[in-house]
DNA sequence: CCAGACGTTGTT
DNA sequence: GTCTGG
DNA sequence: CCAGACGTTGTT
DNA sequence: GTCTGG
């Protein structure tokens, strides 16, 4: 699964890679970033049509059904597996696919005994990688409004395996663009979906100052023993 | 038909 | 809104 | 995901 | 144990 990210590259870098001309929201370095929190996005409009954009989501998806933006109705995960066939995400499925741009995430690893260790998991030079998402635009009968997001989920492979069993679907820019268009129907879409990871992601065991969301520095990323 | 859920994960 | 269960 | 709360009343 | 908050 993935409850944990990482987000380094600044805001201009995602933007570059996807020539997006407008503005862009400016967020710190991140290195602990936890669900319920504003998280960038790469998307285009609710209709699925329009140009990109990069703008800040909710991370926990609220469907546009729920009476209220609490996080009683606020999935961090959907499982790729039934994307389709779930009511909570069908219409977001259908219309409102987007990434989430990351230099990694973490998983924790079930121990024998005694805490689960987190891994830090990310490609070797650091660089970005998109996980692919599902969101949602929440109207409010006050008139307020909310975007959140979902990171969508799969089994996982490669060296994650040796830490979790599931991991989000991680996609390259040109899958991503074609994720958020869906220029290759339903059958490139669940292609996209069983896409293998990228060759190049390590996993290394990491402070436990990471289980604490209120620690977000560089120090959440120092090795630990495994 | 209406009522009630609508989600994932890990753990026991 | 839409699906499932009764 | 993990951490931390988990409650009400009346009074200041 | 289970829910809420980050």
């Amino acid at each position: 699964m993935c409850g944990r990210y990482v987000l380094t590259s600044p805001p201009e870098a995602v933007a570059a890679l996807f020539e997006i001309s407008g503005d862009v929201p400016n967020y710190p370095p991140r290195y602990n970033i936890a669900p319920t929190q504003p998280v960038p996005v790469v998307h285009c409009g609710v209709d699925g049509t329009g140009p990109l954009k990069l703008s800040l989501m909710r991370w926990g998806l609220v469907p546009h059904w729920s009476k209220g933006p609490d996080s009683r109705f606020s999935m961090i995960n959907a499982r790729a597996e039934t994307l389709a066939s779930k009511p909570a995400y069908r219409g977001a499925f259908r219309y409102r696919r987007c990434l989430l741009p990351a230099n990694g995430f973490y998983e924790w690893k079930a121990l024998p005994k005694g805490p689960r260790q987190p891994y830090f998991i990310a490609m070797g030079d650091g660089g970005l990688i998109f996980f692919a998402g599902l969101w949602e635009h929440w109207l409010g009968p006050d008139g307020s409004e909310l975007a959140s997001v979902t990171i969508v989920t799969t089994g996982a492979t490669g060296v994650v395996r040796e830490v979790h069993d599931r991991m989000p679907v991680i996609l390259c820019v040109d899958e991503g663009r074609d994720w958020i268009s869906g220029a290759g129907g339903r059958q490139g879409l669940a292609e996209l979906l069983d896409a293998p990871a990228p060759i190049g992601l390590t996993a290394v065991p990491v402070s436990r100052r990471v289980n604490d969301p209120t620690f977000d520095d560089p120090s959440c990323l120092e090795p630990s023993e495994g």
